[in-house]
DNA sequence: TTGTAGGCGTTATCAA
DNA sequence: TTGATAACGCCTACAA
């Protein structure tokens, strides 16, 4: 007995014939379109007409203008017009165009989510749950339609941008950016309302919101320094995001005010993995470690799970926090202590700011801070 | 010292103003002046306009056609005009309206990833980030852009259908759906390619992807089955999903060819915490199981958990076999004896179906099953 | 309350 | 090789 009975073997192997990912030289912004003629040449669907104002109009017997006024709720209606519109419609099934809408209007109602990073890899990190939730809380009510965009790999980075300035959305948030990311600049030079998630590197003129990592790592040191411990190590972020620099900075800054120093540093990539290697790097540096604050919470339990594999145990031998108070912060064994950060607010922050961009009806705050604040637990 | 000297506090508690749902206020000719005017007078975003091939034609003395054939790549054009074209858009900064174009050719050049389900629970399992990555494994070289979209709060399910099939994306990949969900419908009916990812429960004509789950369970029951334990349960998936229900199926069928019974059976909603209550509820039931599987990793981990808190240790006293082949599966404590699913490859073989659709090139399967094997490991 | 006509920015079809 | 001209589907002053 199978579970189903229509199906195919084999065939999945079976690989369409991929299209040139070149197209003509020279390098103008608008070249790109080549690549992208490409793709239309490559299939003559038998794409069913899709019934238009034009025939809603002609069955309900009035003019377009009419049967737009009724499909957009519009008032100065006669009840009989109305009533043959919604008629026509549903007899024709028709769907308002959105393509078509939008370009009239110039107004799309969806709003993008980008992350500047390699998509696979975002979905790991809890992070992007909670930030997402947050979107969406700020979105309820609205009528806005979110879209996820992530780098795809085997396409240019600057795909991304191309969509986002080509009319496809209102608006962007962008969150992970990374180094001197061009993606800001394109956007505001193309004038789409723009609000960054976690503050950029470079100096662009953009609205952000992060949480404030620096206060956030300068409590985590104090803390370590007040456990007494003597020696301290921390696992951070990227060199090449605010969010590394920032968190590493409050770390020393609150090192320096407890009158401490810094035993050792090492760089991770905020994965669990990451956050294992860069606590194994630290122990053969300064095997006498016996406190580590990592900059997140994955490279943490990472750092945890190095420790126990050296044979140190948590918190005895080594006190470890973390950061962003994740779900698997409360559940990890030992609790991981860590410092709170406010990710849904984040995001419903973000978009509440995006959508002000949007109406843009009166002055608003440059950029937000959020507050963060430590989570005492058991491992530390 | 501050990371940061242009941030202001305290604001982000403060809600714009929501924009009405329907497109009826806001669009009259005095508002968007108004609007406009204040943007400008703020010099924040100067709604500047934004080039059109009009104007590069005329800078380029030539017409809108011969302008649009530099732009596309196309031959029949003289290098005299290739040039000054060329020239006028980077003078210009032009860049193609994609709305506009998308209008004309019928093409949108992205496609959309559904996810059937709200937002924050997706990217909580690890499904979702192999699956995408499949995805774009899939998509490379193409030229498309992959939008992903979910279920939003606060927003009806039908917003996602209105999308889709507004125009906004050439095709759609939809996942994770559950029970009677219109959507497929709607495709279908709206022309919209799709294949599903996962076998839908309705009979809708359209193709799907989807691994083998049942001779998957199949496999697990006979595992257990050999193993000597005694009194087997399972943990199954939920009662609306055809990935629940196939794996159930393919669990009994296994545990009847092995001339075995199932104790019990409870239905967790494929999270941590659904398969750590339903242990729990059958531990209750059946004091005296040995053994266990769960329709997903995640649940058997949360089984795991159940049990060690009930006092009982995995494998000696349960053993506990999982579905998936998550990452966590193998670095699990004990690592987790699971049934392996290709899902890269499910969302690779479910790309190039689509594209096939829009290619229309030729007969293609009606719909396709990828393998499943067991992964012996500690836990049972 | 309704219809007419022009526009949104591109592409596609033909003559020239 | 080039350029009018007509789609593409919808919105919206403006006039009736």
């Amino acid at each position: 007995m199978r579970a189903s009975g229509r199906d195919t073997r084999g065939d999945h192997g079976a690989r369409p014939a991929v299209r040139p990912a070149t197209g003509v030289a020279g390098g103008s912004p608008a070249d790109t379109a080549a690549v992208e003629r490409e793709a239309t040449k490559r299939g003559a669907r038998t794409d069913r007409r899709v019934p238009t104002l034009d025939e809603v109009a002609r069955l309900a017997g009035v003019s377009r203008s009419t049967a737009s006024r009724v499909i957009n709720g519009q008032s100065y209606v006669s009840a009989r017009a109305r009533a043959a519109v919604t008629e026509a419609v549903t007899r024709l099934g028709y769907r308002p165009n959105m393509l078509a809408r939008s370009l009239a209007t110039r107004r799309t109602n969806s709003l993008a989510l980008v992350v500047s990073e390699h998509g696979s890899r975002v979905l790991d990190d809890p992070f992007f749950a909670r930030l997402l939730r947050g979107v969406y809380a700020g979105l309820a009510g609205t009528g806005l339609q979110l879209v996820l965009l992530m780098d795809q790999d085997g396409q240019d980075h600057a795909a991304l941008g191309r969509y986002l300035c080509a009319g496809h959305v209102d608006g962007t948030l962008v969150v992970s950016l990374h180094g001197e990311d061009p993606l800001p600049g394109q956007l505001r030079s193309a004038g789409v309302p723009t609000v960054l998630v976690g503050r950029p590197l470079s100096t662009v003129d953009l609205p952000y919101v992060d949480a404030d990592n620096f206060n956030g790592a300068v409590a985590a040191a104090r803390h370590l320094a007040a456990a007494g411990r003597g020696t301290l190590v921390t696992i951070a972020g990227p060199r090449d995001m605010a969010v590394g620099i920032d968190r590493l900075a409050g770390w020393r800054c609150g090192m320096a005010a407890a009158g401490r120093r810094t035993a050792g540093v090492a760089h991770g990539d905020f994965t669990v993995e990451g956050g294992a290697a860069a606590m194994t790097r630290l122990l053969a540096d300064h095997p006498d470690l016996d406190g580590v604050f990592a900059a997140s919470d994955l490279m943490a339990l990472g750092a945890m799970r190095a420790l126990r594999a050296a044979g140190r145990t948590v918190p005895d031998d080594v006190a470890v926090v973390g950061f962003d108070d994740s779900d698997l912060a409360a559940t990890a064994v030992p609790p991981l202590t860590t410092v709170r950060q406010p990710v849904e607010e984040l995001g419903r922050t973000a978009t509440w700011r995006l959508l002000g961009e949007l109406d843009a009806e009166d002055q608003l705050p440059p950029s937000v801070l959020l507050p963060t604040e430590l989570v005492a637990r058991a491992s530390g």
